[in-house]
DNA sequence: TTCATAACGTTGCAAGTGCAACGGAGTCAA
DNA sequence: TTGACTCCGTTGCACTTGCAACGTTATGAA
């Protein structure tokens, strides 16, 4: 029996993480016209108050250049504020503005909303998936 | 307590893809310099034979366009062999060359091994984890 | 047969990404 | 204080991707 490519872990991982992130990403494209770093960015700012380019960064594993453009985009669109940071000059903070805000509420609950949807398709093995996830997000130091 | 990205199902899930990916990709482009598209392209004709651009789009997620040039700089390296489909001519028929093969079966060792890493990793919550997998796989229509 | 329609693989192009380089700013030892 | 080094966010660039064409070939109804 030869290798199969549709049986294989990292392949089937992939393909499944792929469909579900464009299908919630049509979700909030839909609702606020954002992209997926634009999305990470937001709930990122949504959760952790006003932060650096930098800490997001490192937070949501995106590239600080996708960030910074990110963030630029949703500034433009009204959704986050610039400003500089007091004591060290080389830092931005961004940080939601009450338009932000309040367009984040309206999207956590279409996530809140998603997600349930993906832990009823998961059945009785939603607990253990989640574990496994925790797993391998875990060991990031192969 | 408001939401948190880090917590959201479809974000851990598609981080952990990506991880996961990227570092069986740095495996076979160690092996044999091939990127994500070409070692999908080389795995499904491994198993299946023979077959057209248009059988692989289908069973690989991959648009025409990137099984296309895939095809192309596999068949440059010496992996691939394209050829006429008789009775219909628009189709190009692919197939692995027997340098192909032997490459594949190399990569299969390759690919095996790392399976089997990952699901000594996911330990008792494995069974549990392929199951989701395949609840998520098989929901494509929503 | 003829002609409109669809399917095949390839190619052109706009958009997004990752990496490297940049200017500006902070740090710390000499 | 100076000067080398590091870190910040932005920007330029090469590369890949997804989509929409295109030419070619097959299909099917009139």
């Amino acid at each position: 029996m030869s290798f199969q490519l549709d049986q294989f872990l990292p392949y089937r991982l992939s393909i499944a993480a792929a469909e579900i992130s464009s299908r919630f990403a049509a979700r909030y494209a839909a609702e606020a016209g954002l992209s997926i770093p634009e999305w990470r960015v937001l709930a990122h700012l949504g959760h952790s108050g006003a932060v650096s380019v930098r800490d997001i960064t490192q937070r949501v594993h995106l590239d600080k250049s996708v960030v910074s453009r990110a963030a630029s985009r949703l500034q433009e669109a009204g959704y986050v504020a610039k400003s500089g940071h007091g004591k060290d000059r080389r830092l931005i903070v961004l940080q939601l503005t009450s338009q932000g805000e309040e367009l984040m509420k309206r999207l956590a609950h279409v996530a809140d909303g998603f997600q349930m949807d993906l832990l009823a398709l998961l059945g009785e093995d939603a607990q253990a998936f989640k574990a496994g996830l925790t797993r391998l997000l875990e060991r990031s130091d192969w």
